[in-house]
Order: structure tokens, then sequence, then C-alpha cells
DNA sequence: TCAAAATGCACAAACGATTGTGCAAAAAAT
DNA sequence: ATTTTTTGCACAATCGTTTGTGCATTTTGA
């Protein structure tokens, strides 16, 4: 027995009521519009015995409301992106709400179209983690009422809120650490440029550089993608020239396993022929053939963050503005970095 | 200009126009219903230039069909399943379909509640990679007339269609693989105990032991968790035995970590001191200390074959029990198998 | 005892789309 | 010039909730 029941007219039926008398109790409402804890606990009893749970679509389409968070990353294979979604999940479904994933797969058409399609599915909220250049379709969106926090990047010229990591930090705290260990020409291998990530990045390598009276050679920054293939061709264009590197740094955990990928094919090996450091402390970074010294970002933190900072907007109506975070990174020290004759 | 339009009301009083034919029209049934070219030409005009989206949630409340596939998986951070995540979010939106993520977190507690969770948001379908030994609270949600796909994993005695990978034959050759390189004494650790993914892989072990006239010893099967720290602690005990096993077997890409851990606390290494295969290659595994010799699994294969299927599946209303496959894996060879004497 | 206040619940509209059916006007057939 | 057929579209119901309002009935107060 204790068939289920389809609809709550149906188990207003049955206890022979009326349907909203049990969308109010079940709301948690009965005190404020009178019903008597007789009916209350009688529609309760009922609720449970044949398993309602009120189709969350008509409620949605009436309340205006689909307690729903969307999710777009640009590659959740990716396993910093991946560890982010992890905890974004954990967090979103914690309070009460359902997450809808979608990939950009690094394509700023893909993630116009996500947004969209998210907008139609009347998603509450949307944690982005954006690729690109362009932030007009990001803004123009906002526009239109939905709250978008935007992760791991921010936005310059926009009042989008954000969390991420203090990247000028963590380059700048990584490559002095090389020049502590008496590297003089350090290459960069870059991400893609112009967003936000890769400038502090880029910037945090330039004045550690300066700081310590090492000009910077223009040469040495190159690549224009986050990826492995990045990584891969820039360390091979790096290898042929005269003025070889003496260390790397590797702005993406990706990167570094195509930086890792030529040098191997050269046989060059780290940290005796080239030192490096990445972005992205990884579980397996421990165990590659040179443990690799890291820059770990805060990822469940970011993670929490935003999505708290999300519902609290979603909920009151108005961004807390405050939210605007850079996390600090940490440096890892494995042996990813020779020391040599200065 | 060219503002928003709110609901498809408004847009066809902006053309002057029933809602009816403009649902019509954006539904490709104009010539169905007899809609002239000249009005089909005017809405789509509109309809564009307004940009009109229909909301889903409308829609879904009337057409009893939400195009929400659910996604179930034990761990988003592993990268086994976020690559498995990736390709299924591709072909699930290529289809019209968005995704809904649950992460089980190796509980099947939450992955229950995680099952009616999504059947209250009236997804259209499931898939599901499930964890632990029970099975009832599946079958039992597919009474409810919910279309479940099983990946990673079959339910022997149910009727779930699943894709996974030919367990068995990747552990018997990875097996047979290291006894052709002379190792005779070989671990085993596994993941959960009783789940087909790894009996069959356990078996897939034995077999390859038997076929090769090497007495199964049961000491060296142990372990019972995908994780990583299963393979670490299971390491260490392996490690202070008296009767070392000179190659390991690790059943995921998980318990091949925590092996490397514990084995490069004891400055042991492979595969000078111990030799090593494991489940599931990643885009590192080439890169380790010991470029890994691993078992790869056809990721994307599995999440093609599931989507499509559960499609079908639900298009057709009825399953397609050709549907069960188990797709045979790849040995990839590197160099944590050493040689020794016979 | 009677008016006023409190109690307990139900009616019906609304959310935004889709669709069976019906009804004019135009075109074709006789 | 009628009748019949076709064309082109609109009305209104429906999906399953939630909620403003209203109406009996009971309780309280004087």
């Amino acid at each position: 027995m204790a068939r289920n029941v389809k609809n709550i007219k149906e188990l207003a039926a049955l206890i022979g009521i009326s349907a909203t008398t049990v969308s109010r109790v079940l709301n948690g409402k009965a005190e404020l519009y009178r019903i008597s804890p007789a009916t209350s606990k009688k529609v309760l009893n009922a609720a449970n015995e044949f398993s309602y749970y009120p189709d969350r679509i008509a409620r949605g389409l009436r309340l205006k409301r689909t307690e729903t968070l969307g999710l777009i990353i640009p590659d959740i294979a990716n396993p910093f992106f991946a560890s982010i979604a992890k905890t974004i999940e954990f967090e979103t479904r914690r309070n009460g709400y359902s997450l809808i994933l979608g990939d950009s797969l690094d394509d700023i058409q893909t993630e116009t179209e996500l947004l969209n399609l998210f907008a139609g599915r009347k998603v509450d909220g949307i944690i982005l983690a954006p690729v690109g250049h362009s932030s007009a379709h990001i803004e123009e969106f906002q526009k239109r009422g939905i709250p978008v926090m935007v992760i791991d990047r921010y936005l310059p010229g926009t009042k989008i809120p954000f969390i991420t990591t203090d990247n000028y930090a963590g380059a700048f705290e990584a490559v002095e650490y090389m020049i502590s260990k008496g590297h003089r020409v350090i290459a960069c291998i870059q991400g893609l440029k112009g967003i936000s990530v890769n400038t502090d990045r880029v910037q945090g390598y330039r004045d550690a550089l300066e700081k310590n009276n090492i000009t910077v050679d223009n040469h040495m920054i190159l690549g224009n993608d986050f990826g492995v293939e990045n990584g891969y061709i820039q360390t091979q264009i790096l290898m042929s020239r005269e003025k070889m590197p003496t260390a790397i740094l590797a702005l993406s955990n990706l990167i570094s396993i195509g930086v890792m990928r030529a040098l191997s094919e050269k046989n060059l090996s780290i940290p005796d022929d080239v030192s490096i450091v990445s972005f992205d402390d990884q579980p397996y970074s421990a165990f590659l053939a040179s443990p690799m010294t890291t820059v770990e970002q805060l990822k469940e933190e970011i993670a929490r963050i935003a999505v708290n900072g999300l519902l609290a907007w979603i909920r009151t109506g108005k961004i807390d503005q405050q939210i605007d975070k850079m996390l600090k990174p940490k440096l890892i020290f494995r042996k990813s970095v020779k020391t040599i004759n200065v």
C-alpha cells in the first residue's frame, strides 16, 4: 500500500481538505493562516505516508524562483575546476538548491549560449568562471536581473562581484623564490593574455624581477593559452633558443604538464636542466618525476564564499560589494627548483 | 532599443497576434496549423529582435518534460569522473538537454537523497555512477518511472541498463603483463569490495595468476576503498611484511597516488623497488617519477553511449536492452614495471 | 442575549507555456 | 451566385503550485 500520490489535489482529496490548506501546512504557514494543529498533523502524516513531494516545476512557475544555481566553467576535466565544482555543488545542495552544470569548453561563444540557456531555465543565480576577453555579454546579462558571481577572475571596469586568488602575490612570491635560488633567466609561460588571472600573474612576475634588479626580457614571456598544448609548444620554442632560461614559471597546472612533456622529449630533466614552478597544486604534484613546487590556491574557500555570497545576494536582492575577494595563495616547496651558482 | 520581452503574450501583443500562433511558429508547427509564411516570418523576426526565449519552467509544467538530465557521481574531483562528466555534459547539451549535477560523496545516503531530489525536480532521466553495495533504492526508483542509466558499474540481479569497462579483461591483461616481466608475487590493492567494478578486476587478477600457475595468496589482495588513503595504508602494510610483493596492481588512479606516497616516504622507488600498474590513465600519468603503466578506460565512449542510450529510452519510452556494454580497456605501457629475473 | 472578534478553512486567480477545437474569411467548386 | 472547401488564426483549458481574500462558524465580551 502507501501508494504514491501524484499531486497536491489528490493528497488533499484523500484527507478531505482543500489543496490550499495542504500547501500552507507543508510550507510552514499553518500558524500564519490559522490552520488548527489537528489539521496540520493530518496533512503532515498523509504527506509522509503517501510520500508526497511537491512538483518543483509547478512551484518554480508560481514562485518565479527555481532554487537552482548555474555553474559555468571552462573545463570540468581540469582538476582545478573540478575541485572547485565539487565544493560548489556541496554548498549549493546544503542550502537546498540544485546545480546545473555547463562546460564552456574555453569558448566564449559557448559561454554566452550557456548564459542564455540558464536564463531560459530560470536559474536564480550563476557562478561563472569566465573565459576570453570580452565581458560585454556578462554585463548585458547582469542587467537582465540574474545575479552573476565570477570566480577565478575579475572583470575590470564592471561591477560584477568576484572571488579569486591574489594571483599577483602568487607569481611574485614564486619568482622571488626562484631568484633566491640563484636563477636570473626565468621564463614565464602564460595563459590567455588580457584576462585578469594572467595579467596579474605576469605583473607579479615582472615586478619580482625588477625588484631584484633583473631586467625583464619580453622574449621570456610567451604563450597565450592555459592548456597543455601551449605549455608544450612554448617550451620547445624556449629550448631551441640560444639564450635558454634556467627556470620556468608555468601559469597553470596544464601548462606545466606540457612543459614536462616537451622537456622529457628532449631528455631534459627537472630540476637539473630546467627548474620549474607551477600554478595550481594537484594531488599528483608531489609524485611527479620531480616533485613540483607549486602555487596553491584556496579552491574550497573560493567555492564556499562564492556560493554563500551568491545566495545572500539572491535572498536579499542586493550585492554585498564587500564580497570581492582576492585570497592569498600558498607556495608549496618541493623539488622542482635547483639552487644554481650565483 | 530592442528591449527584451518577458513572455509569449507580450511578444504576441507586439505583433498583434495571438500567443497560440507565436507558440506554434516557434515550435516548428507552423505548417501543421496552417500559419501563413508571412505571419511565420513576422514571429521569427520579432522573437529574434526582442530576444524572446520561452520560459522552460512553464514549458516543463505544461509538457511534463523538462529536458533535463541528472548526473550523480561519487566524486567529481576524481579526474576519472570529471572526464566522464565533461563528455556527458557536452552530449547532453548537444541534444538540447541540460544537466543537473550531484556529487554523492561516495555515500549511499547522499546518493539516495540525490535521486529523490532529482525526481522532485522532474528530470527526464538520470545517469548514475553508483556507490556502495545496495541497489534496492535504485530499483525502487526505477519503478517510479524515471529512466536510470548506470555507468562505471553494473548491478547484478537488476534490469538497470549499464555502460562500463570490461574490468575483468583490464585486470587480466595488466597482470599477465606483469607476469611476463618476471613478477610472481603481485599484490592487488582493491577498492570497495562487493561492487562489480572491484569484483571483476579482482577476478581478472586471480584468473591471470592461476592461468600462469601462480597460486593466489589472499593476503596479497587487500584494501576496501578506491581513495588515496586506502592506497597509502595498504602499501604501508605490504611493505612491512616479510614477504613483500615485487609488483602492485592498483585498482584506481587514486589508489596509485596513495601507493606512490607510501613508497616515497620509505624511499622506495618505482620500478626499481616495486613495480606498479594502475587503473585509469590520466594526463599526468606519463610525467610521474616513473611514467605509469596504466589501464585506460574509454571514458568518452562510456559517456557518449550512456547519454544517447538514455535519451533514446526517454524518447521511445522503452529500454534498448542491447545497450548493456562492457568496453574493452587498453593497456598503456610506460615505465613503472621492471623486468626481473625469472 | 446579542454584537464583535477570532478561528478555520476554501475559492479562484495567477505563473507562462502548449494544444484541441472552433469559427470567420477567402478560395474553389458547382 | 451559391455551396463547399480551404485557409488562417484565436479561445480557453490545462499542467501543479501558491496566495489574496472572503465567508461561515465559533468564541469572546459586554
